[in-house]
DNA sequence: ACTCTGACTATTT
DNA sequence: CAAATAGCCAGAG
């Protein structure tokens, strides 16, 4: 790895740590990791360390959708549906690539906190 | 050092 | 209500 500035090292441990804490079944959106890591207007960042985060296996990145709650995300997986198939496997339904029911199972990192 | 791009989101047309 | 635009910020060439 380059030489990564602590401050970044830290943004992107902290989105990992968030990812790795959702639920199993759950799903969250990266404007809610963002928003919880006091980087509100950073969403695109979050979606730049998922991309990084692919060396790190451990990190369900499937569980992280856009607001919508659609798999924006999907064509960075392996395969074609891989996401979808790692959603479903966990309970989440798809349709049309937008997870049904996403405010069910959506997940807030926020509210994780506040148990 | 400059420019382009992107797994987003909110606002405006 | 659907589509375009503008902020946002960090990595890569």
């Amino acid at each position: 790895m380059s030489n990564y500035s602590n401050d970044t090292l830290n943004f992107f441990e902290r989105v990992y740590l968030v990812v790795e804490q959702i639920p199993e079944g759950r799903v969250t959106s990266y404007g809610a990791i963002a928003k919880y890591l006091g980087a509100a207007r950073s969403s695109r960042m979050v979606g730049w360390a998922m991309n990084a985060a692919h060396n790190k296996p451990e990190i369900p990145a499937q569980r992280v959708v856009n607001r919508l709650g659609i798999l924006s995300g999907k064509h960075h997986f392996p395969g074609t549906n891989t996401m979808q198939r790692l959603l479903e496997d966990e309970g989440i339904s798809i349709v049309d690539d937008q997870i049904q029911n996403f405010k069910k199972v959506f997940w807030d990192p926020s509210d994780a906190l506040n148990s």
